[in-house]
RNA sequence: GGCCCCAUCGUCUAGUGGCCUAGGACACCACCCUCUCAAGGUGGCGGCACGGGUUCGAAUCCCGUUGGGGCUACCA
């Protein structure tokens, strides 16, 4: 890493609380993270609420969430901007005063009759006009008319700007709140950062950032490294109209952070040592912001639920469990809350750990363990139950059950024998399988039929019967 | 339209001039294992956008073309 100066390093996550916390943002907060780690630096939190009319205090609740189930705790903060409009205001004035900036009451509509050509920038109209503070007055920066502007990106190399095509642009609004590139310019100054890692749709913003800076006399600028947009199948950038980019929501599906964490952090960028699928220890100790690859990348849900799969598997059991609690015990859950039953359930988990890859699935494999009424899946029905040679295999295997042996080996064999005896020689399971639990897919079968004894699995075998008769 | 960014299998990437007959992961296909489904194992399919240079040698460097994206607010 580049080295500019020797102060202390300070990065900061600068969202505004317009909405769901993004995976996009995630991402970027994990790469925060893990340079401030690194490099033994402090990361700052900062809402930056200066538009009082976007914003709610909702979203920053969810911020702050979300922020936590990822895992990546700031260690100041959080600041809130609509907390510091006086350092905002103080910044203007000090631009105002020393001509870097101007007054002006030019409506869009004016500017456009002037230039004829509405993708004009500012034309500068008010900037020799002298105009004061005012109701409706916005304030301009000027911009140079000449030169050119250079942003080091440890990212994208140094991509440079033409100052005569940076309009003056505003950053007062004519209410008088500051403007992002205002508010956020001064509280970076005032805060230290010495590092901006953000997302890439700020690259036309840096130019502007640094005039300012430099017009506040701002000190050392900070490292910038802008990170490539996520995108959707279209390869367009994540939007929250479109797209499903709200990190809650993945959480609400029955992801891992640890897999999110993982999934994200690869997103861009790839271990030196060892597989994709790693602890996030483990790769936010590798983690190099300057191999972090420039182009856009896709947010692919499918690959993300196969590393949740993963992960899930890789759980000591005691975690699993405590994870399945929000699933088990939640409202929707398809059984009778008091029918559920601990001690079946966490003798049977360990079948279910290894079969789903997202925590929502773990209801649908136990349901049949506390219920009364077996609830057929309409596919299972037809696809196995309409066989000619079902209520043969049915009435066989409830007969064998009646006397052999209740554990699973003992159930393995006599069900087989069952089926054979009707003729039945391969698959022989499957319709007792739909009898029992309803589906034509799930855990073995011989395990929680032991557990659920004798007079519940041949009653349901029997129930499944009657329903073919 | 203008400015800026980007370009290796379908997707995410490894690759920083010879180790590349381009490696891995997800997805997909086949086989094995197997009480269903998963998991696991083995194998397979599949890519350097195009055109010019530079060089003994280019996926890697340069230029151009094409394609994609971002920004273009008194939003952030």
């Amino acid at each position: 890493m580049t080295v500019l100066s020797d102060r202390p390093v300070r990065l900061r996550f600068a969202p505004s609380p317009t909405g769901f916390f993004h995976v996009g943002s995630a991402r970027t907060t994990l790469y925060n993270w893990c340079v401030a780690r690194q490099m033994g630096g402090t990361f700052v939190l900062r809402i930056e609420d200066t538009d009082a009319e976007r914003n709610k205090p909702e979203w920053t609740e969810g911020i702050l969430s979300a922020m936590r189930w990822l895992g990546t705790e700031w260690d100041e903060g959080p600041y809130f901007q609509s907390e510091r409009t006086a350092l905002y205001a103080e910044a203007a004035a000090r631009l105002h005063g020393a001509g870097k900036a101007y007054y002006c009451d030019c409506t869009r509509e004016a500017l456009e009759d002037r230039t004829g050509d509405p993708n004009q920038g500012y034309d500068g109209f008010c900037r020799t006009r002298g105009l004061t503070v005012g109701p409706g007055r916005a304030l301009r920066f000027v911009t140079p008319d000449e030169g050119t502007t250079t942003v080091i990106d440890l990212i994208r190399g140094e991509p440079t700007f033409e100052n005569a095509l940076i309009e003056d642009f505003v950053i007062v609004r004519g209410n008088g709140a500051a403007m992002f590139l205002l508010a956020n310019v001064v509280d970076d100054i005032d805060m230290r950062i010495t590092h901006v890692i953000r997302g890439e749709e700020h690259l036309p913003n840096t130019p502007k950032a640094l005039m300012l800076w430099d017009a506040l006399d701002g000190g050392p600028e900070p490292v910038w490294a802008h990170v490539p947009v996520l995108v959707n199948e279209r390869r367009q950038k994540l939007s929250k109209r479109r797209d499903k980019v709200a990190l809650e929501m993945y959480r609400e599906d029955g992801f891992l952070a640890e897999s999110m964490r993982n999934y994200l952090m690869l997103l861009g960028w790839a271990p030196k040592e060892g597989p994709e699928l790693q602890p996030f220890a483990s790769l936010a100790t590798q983690f190099r912001l300057e191999d972090v690859v420039p182009s856009p990348a896709f947010f692919d849900v499918v690959k993300l639920t196969a590393f949740n799969g993963d992960h899930i598997r890789l759980l000591p059991f005691d975690e699993f469990l405590d994870l399945c609690r929000p699933w088990i015990n939640s409202d929707s859950v398809p059984w009778a809350k008091d029918r559920f039953d601990e001690d079946l359930f966490v003798a049977l988990a360990p079948l279910v750990q290894e079969r789903v890859s997202l925590l929502s699935e773990v209801p649908g494999y136990v349901d049949f363990l506390f219920t009364d009424e077996v609830a057929y899946d309409d596919t299972a029905w037809s696809k196995v139950m309409l066989k000619a040679n079902v209520p043969a295999l049915l009435g066989a295997v409830a007969d064998a059950f009646g006397t052999c042996e209740w554990e699973p080996d003992a159930l393995k064999e006599a069900l087989e024998a069952a089926g054979v005896g009707v003729g039945v020689t391969k698959r022989q399971q499957v319709p007792v399988r739909v009898a029992v639990t309803g589906k034509q897919f799930g855990m073995p079968l011989y395990e929680p039929m032991a557990l659920l004894g004798r007079d519940v699995v041949v009653g349901r075998i029997e129930a499944a019967r009657a329903c073919l008769a």
